[in-house]
DNA sequence: GTGGTCTAGACCACC
DNA sequence: GTGGTCTAGACCACG
């Protein structure tokens, strides 16, 4: 698994490499139990000072995501969710109204943004819908 | 039309109100042409530094989606969209992997994602596919 | 590279700052990459509120030819050109209009403004064109 | 000869109309001596404010290319080249730069922005260059 | 150290 | 009246 830092955006590079690690984990490309690099050896990779790559791993951890195991590294955790139905779904709601508002500005039909959405999505790991 | 300003929030004051104008002017809630409240009148409402206002109506303006007529006031533009294809897909694209990385962590599944989608969809305005 | 200030003149600072940084770019006398003086140093060069230089930096990045790293400080980008053609060419356009009527009532005549324009364009650093 | 005003664009009102009045007589499509619509008519037909109007062509005629007859109205006056050859040289060529310098930001090539202005160049009356 | 955000208040241009 | 520009100075986020 690698990971990637473009110093040239505008989003910190702590929340570039959170949301990187996020996604990984997100499609399947980090699958649970595995193992991050060590904050050095991921410092020396990208190029990034040390606090900045504990820190993201601090807030991984306090999400749930992470899971730190003293003397051995970081592992990916199973996520719970353990937001009630109705803040996960308010949460999703806000994101997918901005989604649409910058599609609209964009000139974009809404059967367009549907199926640009159902490409993507086949390459995230989904929940299986329970029997 | 009426906004709203949460200053316990983490967001900037300025983003949080562009974000609203921006979603007003998508969902139709604000009309081509319609007058926005004056930069003096709205920090009045709000509570908010005039500046900052003045900050949020001027990046509108240089995304085409306000313009000032000085002496006049601020008002609501027909976007057009100058952006290359290639530029305005690329940039629906980071936003919609970023909503369903998201979901996927929230817990959601891919048809509970489209089926959101679909549902907040129609409260906005969209474009006509030319005939 | 130094950048120079006419506080009389009835141009805005931001602005005469702002073409300068454009037009040093667009020569070559900024590369690409190169990192600008910070907003504090260069604030104290030109003896200029630092608000105002930070107002430029983010007008030229939100245009793209600049990029922030925070921390860091503030570099050239390279330009990638979003805009469709037609917007591109709409724009040249309009300036050029500009230009020859000014040269028009300035009595000039029209091989001697092409001269000029061939003269001055070797100071400029242009884009190959694709073989 | 009809004007027209664009109230989405940032130009003042006053600005747009003098640079179209220059404009038109840099074309030729107002000839000397010719008469300007009236105050009072032109704020009419452009829905714009009687100050305004008068404000141009109050400054139209400081410039010299106007010609106010009390009692008959506003004609054009043939431009007399009152400057130094020296002057309207360097005045051409900060126009000229901040030409180039846009053109390389929107990625044309030299020769691309002079042919542009040689095929544009062809709508402008130019003097004879008289032996 | 770097830039980002916000406030307070001044003066000017435009209508 | 409107917005545009600039200053001064505070506090925070980031590396």
């Amino acid at each position: 698994m690698e990971f990637r830092i473009e110093p040239s955006s505008r989003v910190p590079i702590y929340r570039q490499l959170a949301d990187q690690i996020r996604g990984a984990i997100a499609t399947g490309q980090l699958a649970w139990d595995e193992r991050l690099p060590s904050v050095r050896e991921l410092s020396r990779t990208l190029v990034v000072n040390p606090n900045t790559i504990a820190r993201v791993y601090l807030e991984l951890e306090r999400e749930g995501i992470l899971n730190t195991r003293p003397g051995l590294g970081v592992f990916v955790a199973r996520p719970h969710h353990e937001l009630t139905k109705r803040a996960r779904r308010d949460r999703l709601t806000r994101r997918v109204d901005g989604l649409l508002t910058e599609a609209v500005h964009l000139g974009f039909t809404s059967a367009e943004v549907a199926e640009l959405l159902a490409e993507r999505a086949t390459r995230f790991q989904w929940e299986q819908s329970g029997p």
